[in-house]
DNA sequence: TTAGGGTTAG
């Protein structure tokens, strides 16, 4: 019998294609990925790669320093790493907090000569722009890459907008975003690059340039998503125009873009602002019929409302249903009851609700230490407000600029 | 469909 495969090969592609099915149904957990990659490097050869490539990731999102022994065992195998590979190991590194180690598999990757426009280091750039060092992204993006034949993609580039947009330089964004229009190469904006800048323009208040560069995206044949308006809704309610934002909604619904549950939670902010509550409930009506369910950040915007609203009761009503309902709440829920008690002088109810924190498991961050210690600077309450302090420092958090501005307040009140 | 970019809450 002639064979088409030498022995072994057959074995091998049966795993390899059994792994590649059960990553894409979503079946593999850490674990049975670390199992499954031991029985796979064993016999692995070139055409190994993929299955490899899909454990790791499996690996890597859950416990990156994992992932990049994993990659250390696939080098020392006869498997050559593909450019995903290599970008997966960025990954790794990046989110397990080496960033110099993600440096260095970048430089090894450029040093191996991968000059097709397909490396790009999402993590790493990320990671940069992360530490507020864009212009240091945007120097390897625009400069160093191709210096080495590796040219960025659209994925490198829109890192790099959207750091600029953090950094509220959205201006230099759209420059960017001109000069690659009018460069016309293979690497063009798409719709995620225009949302990110369209968001950054409406974030630092230029309406009008964000409506312009609206309709740049529309010429130039990109159509608009579901995150395109929702940062667009989101902008027009930031502005207290909430009926032009409610229009946007309207003319999702005639291109054929179904709103999702971040658009509907602006609105319903939108509303919320300016007190409208009869158009929330008609949100939510809305929303049951286009079958969105309302999220943990839905529920915490409810609840801010009531609190700031003088209704703590109500909102501890939802606090109290929100796990029935499968939502946990996060610290923001929490921060956010806590406020309302804050406002009501109810210092029992704070404590009660901070025990409750962290019985369930979540750690007080600086949102909830800055409302503690609001709430006892307006009393004038200076040893608590200094017993909060330590606490902080013992659970290893620094008072930031508010803890500091809100205690410099009280002494000068106080003298 | 081998990874990787954009929207909402304190």
């Amino acid at each position: 019998m002639s064979r088409r495969f030498p022995p072994g090969a057959m074995s091998r592609r049966i795993l390899e294609r059994k792994i590649q099915d059960r990553y894409h149904a979503g079946h593999i957990g850490t674990h049975n990925a670390l199992n499954l990659f031991d029985e796979l490097i064993q016999v692995a050869g070139p055409s190994s790669v993929r299955a490899i490539n899909c454990l790791l990731t499996v690996v890597g999102r859950d416990c990156p320093v994992l992932g990049v022994s994993l990659f250390n065992r696939v080098a020392r195998a006869k498997v050559p790493p593909h450019n995903i590979t290599y970008s997966i190991l960025v990954d790794c590194c990046c989110r397990a907090g080496c960033l110099d180690l993600g440096h260095a598999a970048m430089g090894h990757v450029i040093k191996l000569g991968f000059t097709e426009a397909i490396v790009n280091f999402s993590h790493l750039l990320k990671a940069i722009c992360a530490e507020k060092k864009t212009s240091y992204a945007m120097d390897i993006v625009l400069r160093i890459m191709p210096m080495f034949n590796c040219v960025p993609n659209i994925f490198s580039y829109s890192i790099v907008f959207k750091g600029l947009c953090n950094e509220k330089r959205s201006q230099e964004a759209l420059e960017l975003i001109q000069i690659m229009v009018e460069d016309g190469g293979c690497c063009r904006p798409d719709v995620v690059t225009y949302s990110t800048v369209i968001d950054g323009l409406l974030k630092e208040g230029e309406v009008d340039q964000a409506y312009n560069l609206f309709s740049e995206m529309l010429r130039q044949g990109v159509s608009p998503n579901v995150v395109t308006c929702s940062s667009i809704i989101s902008g027009m309610c930031k502005a207290q125009s909430v009926d032009k934002a409610k229009e946007v909604l309207q003319q999702m619904f005639e291109r054929g873009i179904l709103p999702n549950i971040t658009t509907y939670n602006s609105l319903i902010q939108g509303y919320y602002s300016l007190g409208r509550c009869k158009e929330v409930d008609q949100i939510f009506k809305e929303m049951t019929i286009n079958g969105v369910q309302p999220d943990i950040i839905t529920y915490n915007i409810q609840m801010d409302y009531l609190c700031k609203s003088g209704q703590c009761a109500e909102a501890r009503k939802i606090f109290d249903s929100m796990i029935s309902l499968g939502q946990n709440p996060t610290a923001t829920t929490y921060s956010i009851l806590l406020h309302g008690y804050a406002m009501e002088k109810s210092f029992h109810d704070m404590h009660c609700l901070i025990d409750l924190m962290v019985e369930n498991g979540i750690s007080p961050d600086h949102y909830v230490y800055n409302i503690l210690i609001s709430a006892y600077a307006k009393e004038e309450m200076v040893g608590e407000v200094m017993h909060i302090f330590t606490k902080m420092r013992q659970q290893g958090l620094n008072p930031d600029a508010v803890s500091y501005g809100t205690v410099i307040d009280l002494l000068s009140r106080i003298g």
